[in-house]
DNA sequence: GTCTATATCCGGATAGAC
DNA sequence: GTCTATCCGGATATAGAC
């Protein structure tokens, strides 16, 4: 059998982790979870202990598969600029958010070290990752010595969170792409070579 | 009579911008509202339609608000440079997040195109202040030509709302600080006289 | 494992007394 | 203008049948 159908567990999970993206933690309800799982009380509250449970396990598999995307792009061939670029174009439907990072903005998950903690992990690990390619990009003199690498790589993280901000509040993903398009400019032209930044025309 | 007591409707409103910055939209009840302004239902249900009602008037005075404490800051003396500097580096509990931006991740904010408005009015005049500040710096000599103001603005305006998501996420004001000063130094020296553009040591 | 029934409290709003 | 009483449905969880 190659295909099985997924168990009332998964179900489960993957709805609440929809939930959690659409609407974050405070507006999903265990009532809307059931619903769009096809799934009873009953089944809910045998496999978890209750919404936090089941949220701490939506937000886990949520993390793992960010950081299962966003690693080959990072890990990719290509200068310390080409890798950066890859992670910030890579496609995104704007107008959802990030599904970890929208979580900061909810309070429960905020009060909660539990819940929280998966999504500080994903966005240091990231910003570690990030940190270590500008790093690189100095060393290889694409990027001035001057740039202090660990700032760079939260600027570069900041566009994307922040691009998500402005897509949202206008409706529209350009401002998604206005941002990351601004900070890649910011970045250097790119250019294989020597490094020539922002040269005056 | 220097001082009057604020009225049960202002105490309503200051109240729910309160808690819609600390929970959001979907996170505030009326009863907590309530609570916080020492009224009772009756009160608010003669001075506001309902809870979306006293929301947006809540939302609408909380924009009021961030505009007249960012005007002064980009209509300011001191170079294109020093005016965006000034504004990334206003002063801010990084850990609270923006009033505004943050409404962005509310569901029920997306999903009301009046409760959105006074939200997307206000990023977007916010950006519109940072495009033309970038266009005089690139008049001036102070920015490279080649910068798309919009896309530059943009980038300036997530630092700032990414910076936040960073910030929340690690529990520490720190990564929003890294935000803002990784783009600063991204932006260039702000040295007055010719322009010098992250020159390699 | 999954279901339905039940319980309790809260969210959001209305009615009407004062 | 403000209060309390009341309403209905939803949020979250437990109990126990199948």
């Amino acid at each position: 059998m190659y295909s099985e159908s997924v168990s009332t567990s998964d179900r489960l999970i993957e709805s609440t982790r929809e939930l959690l993206w659409e609407r974050g933690y405070v507006g999903t309800s265990p009532k809307a979870i059931l619903e769009r799982a096809g799934a009873g009380q009953g089944s809910m509250y045998h496999h978890f202990r209750g919404k936090p449970d089941l949220a701490l396990t939506a937000i886990r598999r949520t993390a793992e598969d960010l950081r299962a995307t966003v690693e080959p792009l990072l890990d990719g061939p290509g200068t310390p600029y080409e890798r950066i670029e890859a992670y910030l174009l890579r496609e995104r439907d704007a107008l959802r958010g990030c599904p970890i990072g929208r979580l900061t903005m909810d309070p429960d998950v905020i009060a909660s070290d539990e819940l929280r903690a998966p999504v500080d992990d994903t966005i240091a690990w990231l910003r570690e990752r990030l940190t270590g390619i500008v790093e690189e990009g100095k060393q290889q003199g694409q990027f001035p010595l001057e740039w202090d690498s660990g700032e760079i790589s939260a600027a570069v993280l900041a566009a994307v969170q922040g691009g998500y901000v402005l897509a949202r509040a206008s409706g529209s993903p350009a401002a998604f792409d206005a941002s990351v398009r601004g900070l890649l400019s910011l970045l250097g032209p790119g250019l294989p070579g020597p490094p020539e930044l922002h040269e005056l025309a």
